[in-house]
DNA sequence: GCAATTTTGACAATCGTTTTCGTTTTCTCC
DNA sequence: GGAGAAAACGAAAACGATTGTCAAAATTGC
């Protein structure tokens, strides 16, 4: 529990979307604090370690990094022009992803579901 | 088209699974082929710009491409262990992206959506 | 055949991320 | 409160995947 793994984390609330961890870093140098990069990937890989947060990778395989609120299984509704995220839920996919798994006779289930798009603001801004 | 993005192709074609730029050149040398690593990312972005092959992004950051069968919308039932990966449709899950992003007010959906599990093959081995 | 153009591949550069390694801070126990 | 051990920090170096550079080689059009 360092004090700077909870400034990472409260960084990452103060955020609705994604942020990466080069983000964060320079967020928080120009807030003037002293923390080192090492420190920032540091804290998010504990805090991911731990299911405090969420990770996804970008298109350019970069990681990005997320405070969630719902602490159960939960997918992103995230805008692509933003950042912006949504958790959402979806039974119908959990089970789908379950069933399509079994009929191949694999096990050990698990499977990554994002949807992106515009949200209202950034569809109306542009 | 030139003679060793057809290479490229046909090396991935000769895989089930998902292979990274750097495997496929591993391969392709220890094949005695005198093909330079910069080629094969070059004839791997040329293959999944031209929709192809399919590509996606492992845990850890890196790239990974397959020359797909099915030319229309689908996605991959991928073992964890051999790499091994099924194409697999689901329409409810299409409808349930759309659905959930129009819920909330975003435009222009799209998705990705990935079944991981163990194949039966790998179960059974390990 | 030959100059113009494209493709290729060795090598260097880039970029996000991780390691390394002293230094500093925090904890613990007295 | 203080000494010593342990944990956390941060700067800089190391890393690994990917991309850019540029000259050599292959292909094309004429």
């Amino acid at each position: 529990m360092s004090t700077r793994r909870e400034t990472v984390r409260q960084a990452l609330n103060e955020s609705t979307g994604f942020r990466s961890a080069q983000d964060l870093y320079a967020d928080l140098r120009s807030e003037g604090s002293k923390i080192g990069l090492t420190t920032v990937y540091r804290a998010l890989q504990a805090l991911s370690d731990s299911g405090e947060i969420d990770v996804l990778r970008t298109g350019d395989g970069e990681a990005v990094y997320r405070a969630c609120i719902t602490d159960t299984h939960h997918h992103h509704l995230v805008c692509r022009t933003c950042g912006k995220a949504v958790e959402v839920e979806g039974p119908q996919v959990e089970r789908w992803a379950d069933t399509v798994g079994a009929q191949h006779g694999f096990t050990d289930i698990t499977h990554t579901v994002e949807v992106f798009g515009t949200c209202a603001a950034c569809a109306a801004a542009d």
